[in-house]
DNA sequence: GTCTATATTCAGATAGAC
DNA sequence: GTCTATCTGAATATAGAC
């Protein structure tokens, strides 16, 4: 052993060098003659989506999603996924790869749409006023996070789950597909928050909008806690009443004097 | 198979009805006749720390905590843990029990010593000024988290960091854990809360609390987000400057207005 | 208390038939 | 694309010698 930092359950297998077909093998199926008879329909079989059966990729993004939110990365093994998908547990490397570029496309499949979201109620809220108001900049940000999550059409709330944790966890593939999907636009919204509050300091700025992060992650999380602490009095995943709360409660925070 | 929920790497374990020689079988060891010749220093064999040398136990704590911080219980086995602490790795066994007893010998250990701290300060706020001060609550609930765990005689920033992990699981240990350790002095500070702002409603001061939670333990965390998304201007280890942003900002959004 | 050895189940990944 | 079967290693836990 000796392996330095102890073996930590990262990064397993790939132990002989084998010829590793690598996964992106999918694309060059068949390509070898085809005798093109009758000009079959160009480009993939086209998938016509007869009556909105989930495909075998869909069913295990759909599993894989709910269960690494509800259990973490580490805490769910392909099996669990594959059984309770009811697909073969080849199909994971079959699609994906590994596990890891299953997270990966799970993000792929829905950051983007949270992101563009987002900087369209950006620019909406600055062309509005000029400077864009302190609420409509922080609406802007949260409510995407919040709601796209809670709207079955996107998922439901187990994506919004599964940001969370990751976005707890120093873990180096986490924080590479959080960076990849989200540090763009929230570059623009730390700006836009500068913009509008012209007396704070850059400083003071960031670490306010850390703390936003945190209370926006921690509302996302649901970790039952606060429920358990108010006799459920207080329910983050009412998604509408959080953000009526958070919202005004940030802003005040924003707004107070710079610490100097 | 088909357990239900899918299989979910939730308890393993436990497979045969054996004798379960449940852990805290330690107590009884050789308490069979002892003839007592010269009375020998009762209790327990003393432990006289000749020379500060971590015990066996002590290396499997401070082992596990860190590594349990930065991977995740699920991330870590027992064999990282013990390689690391060169200890034998039936040791946790004979010690803790299992893993889960060894997360929660871990807070047993540390997390007394927080919520007393806290209590204590919130005593103190309460002399000083009746009602007491808002910023004088929030430092007494903030600062032994983050500064008792940046203490290196506390077993440094590892404690803070996995205490905001679990604050960020759904996961029912987790949960389990950490409210046997910190909901009464979390209650008490709620109501000390409301009493400092007579004019807000309880339901609005908890879910400002619950917004103080997200942001305590997101700073706990310490993702390296922030940093990366502010070229390192803002870090949040960085212990006392988190305190100095934090407890403005929130003072600021709990003296808000209440959203009615 | 500490150790070796082992039991059993699971992990992620791959080879190759179909 | 989907499947079965398998590889290798690691998971937690336990039995029992010393």
């Amino acid at each position: 052993m000796k392996t330095g930092a102890a073996n930590v359950r990262g990064k397993p297998r790939a132990r002989t060098a084998t010829k590793a077909r690598l996964h992106p093998a999918k694309t060059q199926r068949g390509k070898v003659e085809m005798p093109l008879a009758v000009k079959p329909a160009r480009g993939r079989p086209r998938k016509v989506d007869n009556k909105a059966e989930p495909s075998v990729r869909e069913r295990i993004l759909e599993v894989a999603e709910r269960l690494f939110a509800e259990y973490g990365m580490t805490g769910v093994g392909l099996r669990a996924i594959t059984t309770e998908a009811k697909v073969n547990l080849a199909s994971i490397a079959y699609h994906f790869g590994s596990k890891d570029g299953l997270l990966e496309a799970l993000f792929a499949q829905r950051a983007a749409p949270i992101a563009e979201e987002r900087l369209r109620l950006l620019a909406l809220a600055c062309e509005k006023s000029d400077p864009p108001k302190l609420e409509a900049i922080l609406d802007a940000f949260l409510r995407p996070s919040l709601v796209l999550g809670a709207d079955p059409r996107f998922g439901g709330p187990a994506f919004v789950k599964l940001r969370a944790r990751l976005g707890n966890e120093p873990e180096t593939l986490s924080r590479k597909i959080l960076s990849k999907a989200f540090d763009q636009s929230s570059r623009k919204f730390i700006d836009a928050l500068a913009l509008s509050l012209p007396k704070v300091p850059r400083a003071d700025i960031e670490w306010r909008f850390h703390f936003l992060l945190g209370a926006m992650f921690y509302t996302m999380a649901d970790s039952g806690r606060i429920q358990a602490l108010t006799n459920g009095r207080c329910d983050p995943s009412d998604v509408a009443a959080a953000l009526r709360h958070m919202i005004p409660f940030l802003a005040a925070g924003f707004r107070s004097a710079p610490v100097a």
